[in-house]
DNA sequence: CCGAATCCACAACGATACTG
DNA sequence: CAGTATCGTTGTGGATTCGG
């Protein structure tokens, strides 16, 4: 369970250690460039570089820090080989093949509602 | 397509209109305040304050921020009932169920590899 | 080529107070 | 009860630089 469903009141204590734990990979990988990330590397093996090239709008920084918290919860696999210059491979794991079918049925989403959404926007911002 | 597929020099042109859309929704959606109120209210109707109650560790000013950005892009509904006090109840519309198909699938997935991502966290702070 | 570290501008967030 | 506004703090994220 990643919400609660007690109806007392609330404090820290009621979440289990697991229920924590839940939560705190939740915050982790719900994020837009953990998936895009994600989403990129698919089936490939992909560089740095190219993932950076791939990746519309990420900076340097921010696909490292991901990278690193993928590879942290064992979603990507980094491989490094000592020539020059460096050259350093990223693969999805095995979690983080899985979790690609869920980040795929996103963008289908994406896909299917666009219009829609872009409906709803401008009823709703007028 | 929510990332780039070509591989030459790239710059904000290379986005079409449908692809910035599709990038702009993602950053909205893909975040884990979203995806926590979307599961929780799932086929409920609730309230402001029982969405409060559920979702620990969410602030007043988040839930609010959040409750409009997804309203605004048609995944929930308000219905505001001019009682005293008032009463502001939220469903899911049908975009937004058809996304919390994906937000169960990631929520399936965090618990069946909650162990492994626990191994793989442990290692990496080794 | 890749990544870590620094700096700093600005956005996010929580707390609080106020309105209908 | 629900929502908005303001404020102060924290944190995020980009630019840059240096190192392996």
């Amino acid at each position: 369970m990643v919400t609660k469903q007690v109806d007392g009141p609330l404090n820290d204590a009621d979440l289990t250690r697991a229920d924590s734990l839940a939560r705190e990979i939740f915050s982790d990988v719900a994020n837009k460039w953990a998936f895009l990330i994600i989403e990129s590397i698919g089936e490939h093996t992909l560089r740095f570089s190219e993932l950076r090239n791939e990746i519309e709008g990420i900076s340097h920084k921010m696909l490292t820090q991901n990278l690193r918290m993928l590879e942290r919860n064992g979603l990507v696999e980094r491989s490094v080989y000592a020539t020059v210059p460096p050259r350093v491979e990223y693969t999805l794991t095995e979690p983080g093949r899985a979790l690609r079918a869920t980040v795929d049925g996103m963008c289908a989403w994406t896909q299917q509602y666009l219009g829609h959404i872009e409906a709803a926007r401008h009823r709703f911002d007028a």
